[in-house]
DNA sequence: GAAATAAGTCAACATGGCTGACATAACCGA
DNA sequence: TCGGTTATGTCAGCCATGTTGACTTATTTC
């Protein structure tokens, strides 16, 4: 690993920092650029990290990230249209539907016409697709449980208005709704298992 | 859009909500699975939006993500080795290469072969290397600046120990290290402009 | 009945990961 | 000084997952 432990400051000359105040004129102190950009090396390592369990594990079943992302979102709110999942993940009709027709062949995902726009295609996880979100969920499930431990009493509230922050404005009120939609188990037929 | 601001349960039938205790026996209310997903989705939102104002400005450069990643940790701790680079982005040394090599060829980044060790390739921004790297961090740092604001008095605290804790424990160190070393200036013939 | 919508599909391409093999230069210890 | 290790670079090819553009089909809506 070649230690990168001691301080990597391996250059010649002075260390410019001019102390440049970050902001404009402005009480309350804003959080200076430097501070700025530490979190968003640190933002940038947790999900490094957060990744990475679930990267593991998906290997074995022979499928990505994109595999994950898509089944996460079936399993948590299932009945969700594939119109639902594009604007989730923001990628293109032709990338989703690579990955989700592996999901399908392989009996993790099922689809079901919708009930009142026969149209639309409602996405459910299988007993099978259910277990592997389960099991992709747990390790990232713990390293959040322990972080919210370690960031200390309050953590919840204080990081739930931070990450809902960073979110587009724009965007705001459709992860809200996602978020506030519960799974829903598929017609019958049930190919699901629904519980 | 295709809204998906009304709830999007299109289901039938009831939402198998058994609300299943999620942890073992424990004081201290354990937080509850369900909640933890909640956090993982708001993470992948966030994650998602964050990086979306740069990636839109690299398009202009012909370059992509990954070397805005790269220009970002050359530009921040400068003087860092390709090794560095490796570990901290974990990926592989010809990943690496490609991107590192046209940051290189148009004039982004500039190497330095290192004092004590020659071997060693160290990595300077040049001015417009800089230049770019703070243009891609500008709307990153606006962006947590509200996000900090928004989550209230005490949140950079909590989300530095949340983040922190987030990393793998064996990688802390590391990370320690990489956020502790400061930019430092290449040696001179200064093809790197040393403010 | 015509237009709009939801979804699926084909084809081609770009980015950025990966493995494996190998070359060069420099350092370091015996 | 020599031989092994280390730091970096490079060639070649593969794979996952993103993109654009064009087009089809079923269904709903006006």
């Amino acid at each position: 690993m070649t230690d990168l432990n001691e301080p990597l400051a391996r250059g010649e000359k002075a260390p410019e920092t001019k102390p440049r105040g970050a902001g404009g004129p402005a009480r309350k102190r804003p959080v200076p650029e430097a501070k700025l950009l530490e979190f968003a090396e640190l933002l940038f390592f947790a999900y490094r990290d957060f990744t990475r369990d679930p990267d593991a594990i998906l290997k074995d079943f022979s499928f990505g990230r994109a595999h994950h992302r898509v089944l996460h979102f079936v399993n948590r709110h299932s009945g969700l249209r594939v119109a639902d999942l594009l604007v989730i993940l923001t990628i293109t009709k032709q990338s989703l539907s690579r990955v989700l027709k592996q999901l399908i062949d392989k009996g993790y995902v099922v689809q079901q016409a919708g009930a009142s726009d026969r149209r639309e295609r409602l996405l459910f996880p299988t007993d099978k697709g259910r277990a592997l979100a389960e099991r992709l969920a747990a390790p990232q499930s713990l390293r959040l449980a322990e972080a919210l431990k370690a960031a200390g009493p309050g953590a919840e509230a204080v990081l739930r208005r931070f990450l809902e922050s960073m979110v587009n404005a724009e965007e705001r009120p459709q992860v809200s709704s996602i978020m506030a939609s519960s799974p829903v188990a598929p017609k019958t037929g049930d190919k699901g298992g629904g519980s």
